[in-house]
DNA sequence: AAGTCGTGGAA
DNA sequence: TTTCCAAGACT
């Protein structure tokens, strides 16, 4: 009978005793300033390490930079973010993606306001606890924000540790052996830089490709430099291909030249974001005068298509635009100059820019 | 526990 | 052009 096969053996525990130091030495050299670091030896703010983690997720360094300057500048304190309306932060969120980062940063500032006392918690467990704050974001933060030794692990670090010990096991199932190699060098003494320090070397030095391992401080230590393989790691399963699908749009301008809009399902893709009125999507294009339009107008339809790649398919909508239509007040009619004081996600910018540059 | 959830920039 | 991917979380 199929029985688990016995635990594989951990790799070798030893660590090279000085490797947190020259990394930190290295980060001494070359910390970088970042919008939300604190200066050398100054105390980071715990709601700046929050938010900006939150951001960080997933998303790029220069993508975040002008979002958390206008957040902090809208929002400066905790209280501030928990007393705002949600959809005035989905708003301000729109464009950077993961939109449900945004709903549960909303309701992890309510929490942390309301049940902690507008602090947040200093220990792993009980940041883990709170809403959009997972494994990572939770380590991060206890050792950012409150200099706990608590070791983070993300793609950064788990490119490093793959390429120091040459990791075989593909991720996503490598995780935990480096989750375990990134633990044995989480140093006690100064984790808040060490984590910040590993992870802009990651970022900056040992990149997922041509890593600059000439200005690497750890290059004594590193099997796939050694090996000349460092560019092969992490290995990485093989990912499933995007699927297409399709849709119809419906654009609707009353005499005004406002376009009316309508709020997505809370839950789900795009969740509690604006869009132009759209048919469901699926995996085969739409045949003319397949789905019945939401208001009898004279529709047209728009030359060309919005193409757009969201993480697990790529979408192409089809828009249909009809003018001098009557403002249903079951929409929210929004002027081209008021687009910037609605939540619209890229896709549907891109939507409302096709729309303006076709029937211009 | 594998699928869901955005976006834009770089190679 | 296509592919990859960036300080992951949630279900």
């Amino acid at each position: 009978m199929p029985r688990k096969s016995p635990a594989k053996p951990e790799p070798a525990a030893r660590v090279p005793e000085n490797l947190p130091d020259r990394l930190l030495a290295w980060y001494d050299r070359h910390r970088r300033l970042l919008p939300w670091r604190a200066g050398p030896g100054e105390r980071a703010d715990p709601y700046h390490v929050w938010l900006s983690e939150i951001m960080l997720q997933q998303t790029t360094v220069v993508t975040v930079g002008p979002y958390f300057r206008d957040f902090l500048a809208r929002w400066p304190r905790l209280e501030d973010l928990a007393a705002a309306p949600l959809d005035d932060v989905l708003t301000a969120w729109a464009g950077l993606g993961y939109y449900a980062r945004a709903r549960n940063l909303k309701k992890c500032a309510e929490v942390v306001a309301a049940e902690h006392g507008g602090v947040f918690p200093d220990s792993e467990e009980d940041l883990l606890a709170l809403p959009g704050i997972g494994p990572y974001t939770a380590a991060a933060i206890a050792a950012i924000a409150f200099d706990r030794p608590a070791t983070i692990l993300d793609g950064n670090v788990e490119r490093v540790m793959a390429r120091l010990y040459r990791v075989e096991a593909p991720l996503p199932k490598a995780k935990a052996e480096l989750r375990a190699l990134a633990r044995r060098h989480t140093p006690e003494y100064r984790p808040g830089d060490y984590a910040q320090g590993i992870m802009d070397l990651g970022a900056t030095i040992c990149t997922p490709t041509k890593p600059k391992c000439a200005l690497c401080p750890l290059t004594a230590d590193c099997a796939a430099l050694k090996a000349g393989d460092a560019e092969t790691y992490p290995r990485k399963a093989a990912k499933a291909e995007r699927p297409q699908r399709y849709g119809l749009c419906f654009a609707m301008i009353d005499r005004q030249g406002r376009i009316a809009l309508e709020k997505r399902p809370e839950k789900g893709l795009l969740g509690g974001m604006m869009q132009v009125p759209t048919s469901a999507w699926r995996d085969t294009p739409f045949a003319d005068g397949e789905v019945m339009p939401p208001v009898a107008a004279n529709w047209r339809k728009l030359d060309g298509q919005v193409s757009h790649v969201f993480t697990h398919f790529a979408l192409s909508l089809t828009v249909l635009a009809a003018t001098r239509v009557k403002a249903d007040p079951a929409y929210r009619w929004v002027g081209v100059d008021e687009l910037g004081r609605v939540a619209l996600p890229s896709v549907m910018r891109k939507v409302v820019d096709h729309v303006l540059a076709k029937s211009a």
